[in-house]
DNA sequence: TGAAAACTCTATTAAATTAGTAGGGTAATA
DNA sequence: TATTACCCTACTAATTTAATAGAGTTTTCA
């Protein structure tokens, strides 16, 4: 399941990029018009500020803007830094792998064979996809 | 993140498909053979049983067996059966269907045209394997 | 026929994660 | 210089997951 914290972050992501300027948003602007908790929509834009994805200006006029073109921005690294590990199971994981303590040999693993390939097929999605492709 | 559930069910459902024969196999052996615990695995095999991927056969010599052979067993309703929805938003699930109570329309929601191609190629990968296809 | 083997079921619980809340602090701009 | 708006820490409630415990029932084989 998709957490909450990803789906308001991809949605004020969205959000971002579909402004006719550059000019910085409030957060309570997205809050508002996107239905998030003011409150923790700040926290995610915080990560999304500290990974590089978003600026802040503070004072009157403040607020967020994209660091980059929406086409700049893979989903891939949205999604590593909004919802952690793109696999569902470490062991198959590139960027958070650890072993699994159950399991004797990956190799021979069924799990490890089919979540492989889950993996692939999802990071195949999330590589074909930039913040400009999935704004309407 | 995988449940532990269905990993450990799909670990049991290969552990049979890998008998050479048919008899029963008792959940003592399959939880110790695949390091499970052995109370929790037998909730998930009742849970297979009565979604009619597993018989079971009682008394001395009983335990679990296939109803069917591997190949004809689809990760896509194992899937179903032990992790739940395959999409990881209601919204776009096929079994599992819900709107989003802050999402105003689906069709120009960037999540859900994300999570739309996700859920496709996830599918992909469960309706092109078999049991068969994931035990070595 | 009876005792052991093995499945069946209900209820409880501990741990972890998620989602959200509260409130004060700090920096920048008009 | 006052206001606006970001920044940060800590806490908490709810949910889910992963077990655990224990009693009960059915079947089979000797």
């Amino acid at each position: 399941m998709l957490s909450k914290k990803t789906k308001y972050g991809l949605k004020a992501l969205a959000f971002l990029a579909s402004q006719p300027d550059k000019k910085p948003v409030q957060i309570s602007e997205i809050a508002e018009k996107e239905n998030i908790s003011q409150k923790f929509l700040e926290s995610i834009l915080l990560s999304l500020r500290k990974t590089g994805f978003l600026g802040s200006k503070k004072g009157k006029g403040g607020g967020y803007y994209l660091l980059k073109t929406p086409e700049e921005i893979s989903m891939t690294d949205v999604m590593r830094v909004l919802e952690g590990p793109i696999a569902m199971v470490p062991c198959v994981s590139l960027n958070f792998y650890e072993t699994c303590d159950d399991c004797p040999d990956e190799n021979t693993c069924s799990v490890h064979k089919l979540m492989l390939q889950v993996r692939d097929s999802a990071l195949e999605v999330y590589r074909s996809n930039t913040l400009k492709d999935i704004i309407s």
